[in-house]
DNA sequence: AACTCTTGCAACCGCAAGATA
DNA sequence: CTATCTTGCGGTTGCAAGAGT
């Protein structure tokens, strides 16, 4: 028995299977308890890489391509007020994630590193700007352009830290708030790995955001879809169990 | 047209804080 | 009150796509 201790964890860039699978599971259970979604969905994958996946890709709330000049300025800003606090000042920016800002902030610098090289280097003789990448791009350290030292800022710290309470706007409140449009959806996606699109998904989602009543419908067909689901729970989390099924049955009764 | 270098992004890791037993 | 487990954060890395030669 000692050999099925936690099969393969899987790592990598996620499927579009494994998106669906885990779209489908977070909006059953909620994005908190991520040990949970990970071992009940049967995604080889760790909680902490479920959860990093719907936060900073899955969730609907996701705003998605370039940062507007707005959010620029103001990821600019807040960073010169708080420094590297990423997941701080990604809460100002409704649909942005800490990762991405942390990933502006990093080419942001970078573009201004490069450029005061250029200026402030003549190109007299061939500049020997074509070493790695790394050479040129202390960006993690910068002394930042503007005016302060983000980490030795003293009073970056015990600035308004008064919202420790503040959630995150990805935040489902863990608990079933609204129901995945997959059903059988996901069979096909197994075959194909390509059918269901995640554009589709966010659409689907919206749309059931709205009409909640179709968790009704499913009172059953979850257990049907994963048979795995009621065993896999006695073993994962025993005492959540009860809870979650009331309210889950509760609202199927009810309404229905 | 082929190849190399650069850039942007997704995902991992380790650590710390918070929650729970 | 302490120990253990889980979650969240910030830093870092690796890869794929795009740009340049």
């Amino acid at each position: 028995m000692g050999k099925m201790a936690q099969e393969e964890i899987r790592k990598g860039p996620w499927t579009e299977h494994e998106d669906v699978q885990l779209v489908f599971y977070v909006n059953l259970f909620g994005d908190r308890r991520w040990d949970f979604v990970a071992k009940v969905s049967g995604l080889k994958r760790t909680g902490k890489s479920c959860r990093l996946r719907w936060v900073n890709y899955l969730h609907p709330g996701l705003k998605r391509g370039k940062m507007t000049p707005q959010e620029e300025r103001l990821v600019l800003e807040l960073h010169s007020k708080w420094g590297n606090r990423w997941s701080r000042i990604a809460r100002k920016l409704p649909g942005r994630t800490d990762n991405e800002i942390k990933n502006y902030w990093r080419t942001h610098m970078r573009k201004k590193a490069q450029e005061r090289k250029q200026t402030m280097s003549p190109p007299s003789s061939g500049s020997n700007c074509s070493s790695s990448a790394s050479s040129n791009a202390p960006a993690d350290s910068m002394p930042n352009t503007e005016s302060f030292s983000p980490s030795n800022n003293p009073a970056v710290d015990s600035m308004p830290v008064k919202e420790t309470k503040e959630r995150s706007f990805y935040d489902t409140g863990g608990d079933i708030e609204m129901w995945a449009p997959m059903g059988k959806k996901d069979k096909e996606v197994e075959e194909s790995d390509k059918v269901y699109s995640m554009d589709d998904i966010w659409k689907d989602i919206d749309l059931e955001n709205d009409t909640i009543k179709s968790i009704q419908a499913m009172a059953s067909p979850i257990w049907n879809y994963c048979p795995d689901l009621l065993w896999m729970m006695e073993e994962a989390d025993s005492k959540m169990f009860p809870t979650m099924t009331d309210q889950f049955f509760a609202s199927s009764t009810l309404t229905g």
